[in-house]
DNA sequence: CCGTATCCTCTACGATACTG
DNA sequence: CAGTATCGTAGAGGATACGG
């Protein structure tokens, strides 16, 4: 018996991966349009804590899908964007998107 | 100050709600051609508990995106199926599913 | 065959305080 | 401003046994 050859059920579940923490889409949906300041998140996302905020940057970076870009000037500056390899995330978005605003009239109704 | 409208970032929020489970994209990936019996989605994922199957089914059966269809022949027959409703889904996967596809080719090199 | 009922583990997430 | 360090908790997920 050999290895099975990776199926559509895998690549879903892969790419549920890397979008998967609960703050993760909310974050790549904030940076989507223009690169964004740590704190300008914190405020986008009032509920967050810096914790999770960071903990979030620090794994999409990982995945390659953000870009960490630091100026040392005083008081720092830190601003995080997609990577052009991460800009190939956003035509997933954007479904995702158009379902969930389907849904929410939905149920709402 | 008034309540805000809900945004594209409520939007992806809410659909990843629906498909979020750990097991959900992988059951609605078998379902998606034909429909599967209980057994059947049980044998198409070797690690998943009855007890999570069950429960992922119900929560999907829930929020309208499958049916369950009972026949009360000897021995039992359950078919879970997508509804209407739930196809509106798939191109949600089928997106979720190329990229997928694409990052693990990318970060198997 | 198709479930339900217990009990248990583990980790994602959070609150809070502190630092370069 | 942009983080780190601790400690704590809820709930998602899992193992196992049993029932219609």
């Amino acid at each position: 018996m050999q290895l099975e050859q990776p199926t559509g059920a895998v690549f879903v579940q892969t790419t549920l991966k890397v979008l998967g923490g609960k703050w993760k889409l909310l974050i790549l949906w904030y940076l989507k349009d223009e690169p964004k300041r740590f704190s300008e998140l914190k405020r986008s996302i009032p509920n967050i804590t810096e914790k999770m905020l960071m903990q979030q940057l620090r794994e999409l970076e990982k995945d390659e899908i953000i870009v960490r870009n630091v100026r040392s000037t005083v008081p720092l500056k830190v601003e995080y964007s997609f990577s052009d390899y991460g800009k190939t995330i956003i035509p997933v978005l954007i479904p995702l998107c158009d379902w969930g605003k389907e849904h929410l009239q939905r149920i709402n109704s």
